[in-house]
DNA sequence: TTATATTTTTAGATTTGTCTAAATTTATAT
DNA sequence: ATATAAATTTAGACAAATCTAAAAATATAA
């Protein structure tokens, strides 16, 4: 078992790692988890010895295999809890995340078993983010919901993930058919609705609830 | 907020000084979280300095006002988590304790109060123990060992006195569950044991220490 | 009531995770 | 290419929570 300390250093440089494929400079966990450098650069050696991370001085870090997989475990923890807290709790997707980064430190595996079932295997936590298998792998999928997509980017849409005649009526109005091009013009944090192009045609608004079954690539 | 390790000291002294009304001794307090004498004695310092108790040196602490409340909190937060896992996650109730002991440190009165409506306002925690209210105040309610029962009368199970697996898997076994019924049929003084009938099905023998763990009302 | 045992506290040390300030290494710019 | 800037590491310190061993206070027993 890993401390709380700990696995706040293995989820921070699996965040950043994410994007670049390249290392992660001790700045950068410094910044990302608001601690001095000198303190990172402690905790590096510690991480390394454990053989979780691979590390050489002044050349920035990278998982290893083990350390991938630790992460990936408290990552899904974080986006069960999340998932629950907005599903059964009635929080708002804004709301939850504070309260994730406490719960996801609980120790039990078997607990986050029940509750994946509990909450009914959901794919994807309540921001439209992958959550990692329970051996802490994160699926590889290139489609995700186009909630948690980037601004002035376009995408294909090629499912949506639900089925009922309100939802497919509405996608029916608004000229959404799966194949067709969705450019991202801008994201609303407020209300979690954002501004899209169908194909470039004029462009129009959909909410949070249409962006997230929404399934693109 | 208190730490940790505040907050486990609290909760010890809360429980120990349940049974008795007087002061609760350092020994007693080690013994209960397993930690060295002297250690206590340090930790009963700082907290009487935060006025959560009161003590002087060589005479045992007591809880103040402050330190009641905020030991009860603690306790309405680990029997909340304790009657989610075992009615919603279904755990069995000799299986919540330790995790229960994890969840009862997360911060958030917010998320205790909506699990509390989750859960439908429970009274009880799966061991038939009272939940106190979002105040840290535990209700009074007038409750007995059936052991001190009358004969010829029915009573309900409310609680247990007792967690230890061996007892709970036995009650199991005898079809006991918090909330039935148990009528009194007959009382042998010679080995104080008693013929009771279980929601009025075929009577059955207890023993002399299985009815001082029952709790009825 | 006085010696012995038990309980509690004091004193000093350790571990974990953090800090600041100074030194060192690497990167950048003229 | 070398001076300057930025990033990183080293060194030394600190707070929280723990420990062991020894001292002091309290309780018990002959």
């Amino acid at each position: 078992m890993y401390s709380l300390a700990e696995e706040n250093y293995l989820k921070s440089i699996f965040h950043l790692s994410k994007n670049e494929t390249a290392t992660v400079s001790t700045n950068a966990i410094a910044a990302d988890i608001n601690i001095a450098a000198a303190t990172v650069t402690d905790m590096l050696k510690k991480l390394a010895d454990k053989k979780l991370i691979k590390y050489q001085k002044y050349k920035g870090v990278a998982l290893t295999k083990t350390g991938l997989t630790a992460a990936g475990k408290i990552v899904r923890k974080h986006r069960l809890w999340e998932t629950f807290l907005v599903s059964k709790l009635n929080f708002g997707w804004d709301e939850v995340h504070d309260l994730a980064e406490q719960l996801e430190h609980i120790k039990s595996d078997e607990l986050m078993d029940r509750m994946d079932k509990f909450l009914g295997f959901p794919k994807y936590d309540p921001h439209g983010d992958c959550i990692p298998d329970k051996n802490g792998n994160m699926p590889t999928i290139t489609t995700k919901p186009l909630l948690s997509s980037d601004t002035n980017t376009t995408y294909q849409l090629v499912g949506v993930s639900q089925q009922s005649t309100a939802f497919l009526q509405m996608l029916d109005k608004l000229k959404i058919k799966i194949g067709c091009k969705i450019k991202v013009m801008d994201k609303h944090i407020f209300d979690g609705s954002m501004q899209i192009k169908i194909d470039n045609q004029t462009a129009i608004n959909i909410s949070e609830m249409v962006a997230k079954n929404l399934i693109v690539k």
